[in-house]
DNA sequence: TCCAATTAACGAACACTGTACTTTACGAAC
DNA sequence: GTTCGTAAAGTACAGTGTTCGTTAATTGGA
């Protein structure tokens, strides 16, 4: 209304707003992400950050889910992938596993973004890359690498949500700590002898799961 | 408007309206999750199949989220939990989680309810006590039993999780299936060659993953 | 029997969400 | 200089969970 006669004079006196592209989506989307967590990945609080509207990133993105996809793979940018020939393989994924559980645990957001993610973005594709690599170098056979890389990628994802969830609910995760003070020693006597180890460990829980893991593809054959 | 006169007219000839209750509310909600998946799980699309309004469900029910966990309890009724001394614990053990991933996979909606809640319902405890058992019985030891059964739920939900999703975009999971047609060679060696191993399987794929995660335990003294 | 107190039910409203559609503005090519 | 393609912006729609204030019904006690 009253901003009418100068609208041109608006829009010149900041002349710093760049334009749109599908980089600096992504990268504002993961910030906000960062800061927020998976509620701040909303195209319109995006979108306020880039001083614009939701609907014009939709020229740069189908939609939310792809959105969602690619800032996924961007925050994998930070997974280490070293390829280090004298170490042994085994410690090399131990490695590669362990830090791309960190990302996920550490980002609020993205262990919730690596279950309903399809990953085929870059990063990711070069994480199953190396991954399927050192178990050559192993010697595991095609099809236990190939199975046995979904289940090592699924379990680091699937405990990161878990313990990112155990982690926010609650200090002490109360819910279920509190529902396991108070069971039927009758009906549950395995669960209450075993209550305190049931919640015990994080990082230490995380290594044993994969070696666990890597010892059962081992002996698959 | 026009109904105001006979408002209590409308009232009584319907007297079939029963009470609302926790139960029927869940289970309500619990048919429209088969019929709609997740989607259909909705405070107002729950409430008018009752016939009345959102806001009164609140009064049995303290959130969408905790609603959410009895619904995926009240599913989780149907996994068969057997108790036959005389076959092995092994095959026991397999037969459970068999019977709960199908759940999973067939209910639409039930895997992501998996992953988003707390399992602390009655159901939920049911089948850990009995993983906890079967795991006892086969002399795994108190720290690699508490461990191993959440490892092996969590398997179980994510593993259902991700065929489902490949089951629903496209017919022949589309999306993976053709970004791994035009991968690179030079970049994704590994990929390339194993692409075949990575999209087969499916019952006997979820039978292998148990394998190696049971062998994984059984050899982590 | 009648009044009081509790509580279930309801409707409206709020602050969000993703996305489609329409209109405006700009930049480059002819 | 005009035209045209397209980025950007605004508006609108159909949803979402949740809160609040009010109404209706039911129950307990005198």
């Amino acid at each position: 209304m009253e901003g009418e006669p100068n609208m041109t004079d608006s829009r010149r006196s900041r002349p710093a707003k760049g334009p749109l592209s599908k980089e600096i989506i992504v990268k504002t989307a993961y910030e906000l992400l960062e800061s927020e967590g998976i509620s701040g990945l909303s195209m319109r609080k995006i979108a306020k950050v880039l001083d614009t509207g939701a609907s014009s990133l939709y020229v740069y993105v189908k939609n939310a889910n792809e959105l969602r996809a690619y800032v996924f793979d961007y925050g994998l940018m930070k997974v280490e992938i070293t390829n280090l020939k004298n170490e042994s393989w085994k410690k090399e994924l131990f490695e590669l596993l362990h830090s791309y559980f960190r990302i996920l645990f550490d980002s609020p957001g993205m262990s919730e973004l690596a279950l309903m993610t399809i990953p085929i973005g870059p990063n990711s594709l070069a994480i199953t890359e190396q991954i399927l690599h050192q178990l050559n170098v192993g010697g595991v056979d095609a099809k236990a690498s190939a199975w046995g890389v979904d289940i090592l990628l699924l379990y680091a994802a699937s405990f990161a949500y878990e313990q990112v969830a155990r982690k926010d609910k609650g200090r002490n995760c109360n819910a279920v700590r509190t529902s396991f003070e108070t069971l039927d020693t009758v009906r549950y006597p395995m669960i209450v002898s075993l209550k305190e180890d049931m919640l015990s460990g994080e990082e230490e829980r995380f290594q044993w799961g994969l070696d666990v893991i890597l010892q059962g593809i081992l002996h698959s054959k």
